[in-house]
DNA sequence: GCCGATTTGTCCGTATGTATC
DNA sequence: CGATACATACGGACAAATCGG
């Protein structure tokens, strides 16, 4: 159940333009006749609109109209602008994924880990390791740290399901942002164990590394993903100001 | 000049985060007191504080307020959200830019080329291979191709400077937005020898590869930027909706 | 638990500016 | 020039969440 108008819109304009209703290059309906069709203002399919904008799926010009540059993806691609679970692009993807716990503490952190992660010396943490297995292929290595006051009652068990759905349906945390930064590293033997990979073939990986907060402003997550070069693959789209 | 209410406000606000006049984790005025400061209505505000959003500057929290979270920047971040050239990445950086030309060709699209760049065969192009240098360190290789009826008069000599700069205001062209995708891929020889690499050391790289719209719609560019994978790093906040 | 004050979220209507055709 | 389209801005109304008494 969308809770919002312009979500509505949204996703019906978006639906829309996947499902080729709207044909490349041609002008969606004016603001003007969008606000008579869904009977709303036209703030309202302003708001929808820019939405749509961000995603890359139309671009406005002023005195033309909005125009549909829409291309559908070509492949699984990975990860998209918002925060994904890994879980949640593996259904995006119809494709099926399996989690493998390969390591699960409670730690200290020290001021390696500190400084590696920003969480405060001394703080208490949940470690893990975990491995994602797409369609049966091991492709990602996770270094998961949470912090244990925010993430109370962790368990391999859960870890080997979807952690973000404990978070939301369970604790009822809401997760708000996740600063992410993407690099290029050498692998480990750790990596080269568990993806099945031959540092004679690849010798790096794409690292992301992400900082999330929820809706109490703690950063209660630092993760470090590792993933095979050979399959991933980030998309984005930018707009110019 | 900003040519906007809303975007001066949000320019000031950005400012003043950056400058720590807000402490971190603390919550910015309430909009009813910045709608007075800045003497607009709670729209123009309300506009402002979601561009800082989407910054990841700060997260807005319904019946509390908005809550600053900007962490200033460790590193060198190479690129960030929008779309910028090299010239004002490096000048954002506060480094030293300079771009040589490696090849510059008049080229038709045949159906390899139009695979790998999605320009139609047949399309006439301009093919660039250029070395990007930042503070005197070969870093990335761009390979270009621009659409010739797009981009008429283009020359080694523009290119040897910012293109984008010739785009915008020689040709008046407005830039929209642009597509991208990153990948890991293995590096060529002539990766290994502009960019000083060692395939024995790292032999992959992080590609970016980017197809580019402007106001007319029509896709006028793809780039493929090869980076030096140890110097490579891309910046991002994502938001979960 | 309730109530009221505060704060952000959604939505509306309107007016004016600016770009396109 | 006028008609159309998007961009900016204002003001007001109500909903929803938070917090303190």
């Amino acid at each position: 159940m969308p809770k919002s108008k312009y979500e509505t819109i949204y996703k019906d304009l978006k639906q829309k333009i996947e499902g080729e209703e709207f044909t490349y290059q041609d002008l969606l309906p004016s603001e003007h006749v969008l606000v008579q069709t869904y009977g709303c203002s036209r703030n309202t399919v302003r708001r929808a609109i820019s939405r749509l904008v961000t995603d890359g799926y139309v671009q406005t010009l002023q005195g033309k109209g909005v125009r549909n540059i829409f291309r559908p993806v070509e492949q699984t691609s990975f990860t998209l602008g918002g925060i994904e679970s890994f879980r949640e692009s593996a259904k995006r993807n119809h494709q099926e994924g399996r989690t493998e716990v390969l390591c699960f503490l409670e730690i200290t952190a020290d001021t390696k880990i500190a400084r590696r992660t920003d969480f405060p010396v001394g703080s208490e943490l949940y470690y893990l390791q975990r491995l994602h297995y797409l369609d049966g292929k091991p492709l990602i290595i996770n270094h998961n740290y949470f912090l244990k006051s925010a993430v109370p009652g962790l368990t391999r068990e859960i870890a080997e399901g979807s952690i973000y759905d404990y978070l939301e349906n369970t604790l009822h945390m809401t997760i708000v942002n996740s600063r992410r930064v993407m690099t290029v590293e050498k692998i480990t033997q750790i990596d080269e164990k568990y993806l099945h990979l031959d540092a004679n073939d690849y010798n790096c990986m794409a690292v992301v590394s992400s900082h999330t907060y929820n809706s109490d402003g703690v950063m209660f997550e630092f993760t470090q993903s590792r993933h095979r070069p050979d399959y991933f693959r980030f998309q984005d789209n930018a707009v110019r100001r």
